[in-house]
DNA sequence: TTGGTTACGTGATGTAGATCACATTCTTAT
DNA sequence: ATAAGAATGTGATCTACATCACGTAACCAA
């Protein structure tokens, strides 16, 4: 799908804009192509944007140690990914994004959301509702995290996106899962 | 401090509001309160309202299988608190909601904030950034929890919050790190 | 085609933290 | 004041998962 008709069809479940008001909207990102394995966010870079994602699947993932890799989001089409601490407070990028698979995202500068937000109600009520799920879906995340073992996770992981299966090699998942690709290799396999 | 003022200075952090628009917004806000042990949130309820703390401490906890309880975030004076999934999800809550001392908070529902998010462009703000503080911080968390033992993620919470070392019994704190609270004892007496 | 890199499987062993058990102290209610 | 229940400390043992080590298969790029 088309990036405009499909953001604009994400957006259109939260909240009514005209016509007009949509293309006003559109007009402050940024289409951008990437190729698998390219990197959007370096940790310790400046972050300006946020993306929202057209096509392909990008991770978000920190680094400990130069070593150990955490993915705190997979993001697929009409998710919405950044470093919001480094975006929101102007520090250096904690985390990385990059892509999984070629992609295509929309980008939209930390500037440009504040604008838009002022200067359409409707706009600022549909980050808030943007938020909200996402602050709703890491709660949740987090509560897995400290009650469930890994193998629950794992199920609930691809009960929850069953197209990351086939999508992301296994130690990506164990990445997410916060778990050795040893752990998760034997988990399955029994 | 007494309950509107705090509330007033604690919204006039993020946006400013008039005099009347305060009072205004203000009256939506019903005023409770609690004795120690007593609970505000049980799981199985319907959610109507959150909770934003005067005075005290509360907890938002989850309990699995009727033994173990993981707990989701303290509340202190000036912080949010509900089961935002039951709230905002007309889903019946999943998590509890209690008080650890003597306190006093103010209630809003939840047709009252999206009706006043609705009527104030600048109440929507708040709720905004409110919510975004609060992803920030659950993302951070859920970092700490993949990236470092008990030990750190005990030394990063006393740092954060120190009073918490004197007001609430060791064996919360455990729950809160997701640790039993054996580990915990042998840990810092070491 | 070949050689190098990445993904994945699996055994052996190590370890952080859980669990169980029981003792001690501190609170709270009557 | 006293009894009962909460909170805490500490040893012994168990277990889920990490780490290390090595092997094979798949996927590339020259």
């Amino acid at each position: 799908m088309e990036a405009k008709t499909l953001l604009k069809e994400h957006i259109a479940k939260t909240v009514s804009l005209t016509e007009e008001e949509f293309d006003y909207f559109f007009s402050h990102f940024k289409s951008l192509s990437f190729k698998k394995g390219q990197t959007i966010i370096s940790a310790g870079d400046k972050v300006d944007c946020e993306y929202f994602v057209i096509s392909g699947c990008l991770k978000a993932f920190y680094i400990n140690d130069e070593i150990k890799m955490y993915i705190l989001q997979f993001a697929m089409p009409t998710w919405w990914t950044s470093d919001y601490n480094a975006l929101y407070n102007q520090t250096p990028a904690a985390i990385n994004v990059d892509c999984i698979t070629d992609a295509e995202v929309l980008c939209l500068s930390n500037s440009d959301r504040e604008k838009l937000c002022a200067e359409f109600h409707q706009v600022e009520h549909f980050f808030r509702w943007r938020t909200n799920k996402g602050y709703i879906a890491s709660q949740k995340r987090l509560l897995s995290f400290m009650n469930n073992n890994v193998k629950i996770r794992y199920e609930e992981l691809l009960a929850l996106y069953p197209q990351l299966y086939n999508l992301v090699p296994k130690h990506l998942i164990a990445a997410y899962l916060g778990v050795s690709r040893e752990t998760l290799s034997r988990l399955y396999n029994s």
